[in-house]
RNA sequence: GCAGACGUAUCGAAGUGGUCAUAACGGGGCGCACUCGAAAUGCGUUUGCCCUCCGGGGCACGAGGGUUCGAAUCCCUCCGUCUGCGCCA
C-alpha cells in the first residue's frame, strides 16, 4: 500500500509503475484516488471547523455555569447553532470516502524496486544464482510418493478417507525425517542469530485483513465456524500481526525472527499433474524467517534472507537456484521478491521450495508498524522468507539423496536429528 | 464457562457531567545544577494520528454506539485484564 501523499505528489511515477507491472487496467485508479482524497480533505476541514466552533461554545457555557451565571448560560445555550447534523453528515460521508479510497489504495501496487527486472509473467523471471550441479542420475527416480511408500512412510489413502484430498499421513522414518528437517532448520536459523518463535496458529479476522488482500483471504484461509478465528496460512500472518499498531524502539532494530507453525491453505484453483502427492496440500509445516527493520536496511536483509535458504539446502546436498520475480510476476504488496527453487532429478527441472519478499513499508503502512526514532516516528520495513516447508521440501530431499539401490543417504548435518543414521534403507 | 472487580501517558494512580488531557500526585527515563566523581538534593523535560491558508484546528481516557449545548465521568454492545469457582493437556 502506497502513501496517498506520495500518490498525490507523484501520479506519473505511480502510473509508470503500474505499466511496468502490465496492469494498465488499474491506471484510472490513480486519478480516482487523488480526486477522492481531495474531496475527503475538504470535507474534513469543514467538519473540523464546525467542531472547533462547537467546542468553543460548549466551553463558554461551561465557564458560565462554573461562575454560577446559570441564566447567561441558558442564553448562550439557546443561541447555539446546532451544527450536529451537518457534522454527522460530513463525518458519515468521509467514512464512506475513506473506505472507497482505502479499497483503491489496496489495489494500486507497491512501487517496485528499481532493480526488479521488467517482464510480463513468471516466464520472464531471472535466474540470479545457481548452486550445485543439477545431477540427473543414470537410474530412474520414482514419483516422491513412491519413494515414501518404499519406506512405508506415507498413507494418502487413509488420509483421503479421514480428511479428504490434500492431506497425508507420514509414517516411520519419513515422518521422522520431516521433524528432523524442521528441527535442523530451526537450529540453523538460531545459529544465525534469529530468535525462535512459536506464534498463535489461529488469528482474528481483522489481523487477516491487515496482512492480505480479500481475494487472497478467500482463496487461502480456513475459518473456524461460529468464531472470529481463522487458521493461519503461514506464520507470517501471526508474526506480522504481533506488531499491529505498535511503535518499536529504534535501538531494538532489526528484529530477526524465525517462527515455526503448521500452515493451512484451501488452495482453491487448478491442481496439475505435478501437484499430486505432498506437493500442494491443505496442511503443511513451515519454518519461516521474519525481519522488521529500518527502511535503509531492508535491501541488505533481503539478500541475507534468501541466502540463508540457499545455504540450508546446500548443507543438505540439494542443488538450488534463485529466481528473481520480474515486475509482472511480483505480488502487488511486494517491492522485490525471489523464489528459491530446488532441483528435481525426476522432472529434470527446478521447482519452488521457498519465497523471499521485501514488502518495503507496504505492510507497515496498512498495519501501522512504526519505529520510534530520535527524530520522530517512521514506518518499518518488513521482510519474510521460507527457511523450509516440509513435506514439500521432502520431495527435493528424497529425489536428490536417493541411491540406485533405493536407499536414501542422510547428510551429515541431519544425522543428529535422525538418531545418528547415515542412510535410510527401504 | 459462571460470578465479582477493573481498563486514564513509560509504570503506579487521581479525576464520577463543564475552568480535566500532556492530563494532579508518586515512580522510572533523559537533560541541567551542586560534586574530584557518585549517591542524595534541586530545576527542567518525557503520547500518537489527521488536516493546514504554517496563524492554527481536529481526533484519541480499552473499542464502538447512545443521551447531552458539553462525556474519562451516565446508558448500551463488544474486547481485554485480575480474583474466585468450574473445566482441562
Amino acid at each position: 500500500m502506497l502513501d496517498i501523499k506520495f500518490v498525490r505528489e507523484n501520479p506519473d511515477a505511480v502510473k509508470e509503475n503500474i505499466k511496468k507491472k502490465f496492469q494498465d487496467e488499474k491506471l484510472p485508479l490513480v486519478d480516482e484516488a487523488i480526486e477522492l482524497d481531495a474531496k475527503k480533505r475538504a470535507n474534513q476541514q469543514e467538519s473540523d471547523e464546525l467542531k472547533a466552533q462547537k467546542n468553543k461554545t460548549a466551553k463558554e457555557i461551561g465557564a458560565l455555569m462554573a461562575a454560577g451565571k446559570r441564566e447567561e448560560a441558558e442564553e448562550v445555550k439557546k443561541k447555539v447553532k446546532d451544527n450536529g447534523e451537518r457534522i454527522a453528515a460530513l463525518d458519515r460521508e468521509n467514512a464512506e470516502l475513506s473506505e472507497k479510497l482505502t479499497k483503491i489504495m489496496y489495489t494500486i501496487p507497491q512501487m517496485i524496486d528499481p532493480s526488479v527486472p521488467i517482464g510480463k509473467d513468471d516466464s520472464e523471471n531471472v535466474e540470479i544464482q545457481k548452486y550445485g550441479e543439477p545431477v540427473v542420475p543414470d537410474f530412474e527416480i520414482p514419483y516422491h510418493t513412491k519413494i515414501m511408500e518404499s519406506f512405508a512412510g506415507i498413507d494418502m489413502e487413509a488420509a483421503g478417507r479421514v480428511a479428504g484430498n490434500g492431506f497425508y499421513y507420514l509414517l516411520g522414518d519419513i515422518a521422522r525425517l520431516h521433524s528432523a528437517v524442521l528441527s535442523y532448520a530451526r537450529d540453523f536459523m538460531i545459529d544465525r542469530g534469529f530468535t525462535y518463535v512459536i506464534p498463535p496458529f489461529m488469528i482474528h479476522g481483522n489481523v487477516v485483513e491487515g496482512v492480505m488482500s480479500f481475494p487472497e483471504m478467500d482463496a487461502m484461509m480456513y475459518k473456524i465456524e461460529g468464531e472470529d478465528l481463522y487458521l493461519i496460512g503461514t506464520s507470517e500472518h501471526s508474526m506480522i500481526g504481533r506488531f499491529i499498531d505498535s511503535q518499536l524502539p529504534e535501538q531494538d532494530m532489526p528484529l530477526t525472527l524465525t517462527s515455526y507453525s503448521p500452515c493451512f491453505r484451501k488452495e482453491k484453483g487448478a491442481h496439475g499433474l505435478e501437484e499430486r502427492g505432498v506437493y500442494r496440500i491443505h496442511q503443511f509445516e513451515k519454518q519461516e524467517m521474519i525481519v522488521v527493520c529500518k527502511p535503509e536496511d531492508s535491501p541488505f536483509w533481503y539478500d541475507k534472507l534468501w541466502q540463508n535458504t540457499v545455504d540450508l539446502f546446500r548443507s543438505l546436498d540439494i542443488p538450488v537456484r534463485t529466481l528473481e520475480c520480474c515486475s509482472g510476476d511480483l505480488a502487488d504488496l511486494k517491492c522485490k521478491s525471489c523464489d528459491v527453487e530446488a532441483w528435481s532429478p525426476r522432472q529434470k527441472k527446478y521447482f519452488e521450495v521457498g519465497s523471499c519478499s521485501n514488502l518495503g513499508d507496504a505492510q507497515a503502512r496498512r498495519l501501522k508498524i512504526r519505529i520510534k526514532g530520535e527524530n520522530g516516528n517512521y514506518l518499518a520495513h518488513t521482510l519474510n522468507n521460507t527457511v523450509v516447508a516440509p513435506p514439500r521440501m521432502l520431495i527435493a530431499f528424497l529425489e536428490n539423496n536417493l541411491k540406485a539401490d533405493g536407499s536414501v543417504s542422510i547428510p551429515e548435518v541431519l544425522r543428529p536429528y535422525m538418531g545418528g543414521k547415515d542412510k535410510l534403507i527401504p
